[in-house]
DNA sequence: CTGAATCCTTCAGGATACTG
DNA sequence: CAGTATCCTGAAGGATTCAG
């Protein structure tokens, strides 16, 4: 998420708006999908970059350090060769990906209602074009 | 959901779609603040601009706008002098915000556990550069 | 295999001014 | 009161390359 040119230190905003920091965690387009990949135990960084779809190699691995910063990813180092690297959810992550789930449900099940009503707002915009 | 042998890779491939067209609709710095802040009523377009700190009236102008488009949010315009407007959110966003409650609460009850998992992690970076 | 470093583009969002 | 229009900055994210 873009903060421009804002110019309150990230501790000033957070403590007037926990809404924000909230969203903090969950912002940039690849927290959830990284949260829920690993959500069903250990991971590889490999099978991550294979499993989200899209995702580049540096997001991931810049996305993966703000999550473990966050005390969001466990990162297990087996110290092999070639390097073997585990992620996990903490326990609090856990509980995250448990409301995330909420909303993820809440996504399917309004999806095509969603998709109706922007066909339905665009279309009358048009319309008012015509007219005027 | 798969658990077990199931592949991490074709569990999440099925999640990942809805989970980006989730969070396309609550990214942005405000999305957030605004359905809180029209969840118990409709309100004024100034009463929100008061509520929601921080946020400046092009960006509300933009996310009501956005929000509507996406049938979240109803405005209500009553053609009186000076203009009033109203916003509610729409049944569909009812829902959604029930989900988001989940997450404010599980920021709420981490909060702490963030900022010192974070601290933790940058102690130990800077250790890390001492030493290196 | 698991990254970090660098360069570059896009765009959310802030400041400001104007309008019905 | 409830917006729109314009300009601009900084952060997110993609592509590519290098490294342990």
């Amino acid at each position: 998420m873009s903060r421009g040119n804002t110019r309150v230190t990230d501790a000033v905003r957070t403590e007037a708006c926990p809404v924000t920091e909230v969203l903090d965690r969950v912002a940039g387009k690849w927290s959830i999908g990284i949260l829920t990949a690993a959500a069903h135990g250990p991971v590889r960084f490999t099978e991550l970059e294979r499993a989200i779809n899209g995702i580049s190699r540096r997001m991931l691995s810049l996305n993966l350090r703000r999550l473990e910063r966050d005390g969001l990813l466990i990162r297990t180092v087996h110290p092999t060769v070639p390097p073997k690297v585990e992620y996990s959810l903490t326990p609090m992550a856990q509980e995250l990906h448990a409301s995330l789930t909420g909303l993820v449900s809440w996504a399917e099940r309004h999806r095509s209602a969603i998709a109706e009503a922007r066909a339905t707002y665009d279309t009358a915009a048009a319309r008012e074009l015509d007219a005027g």
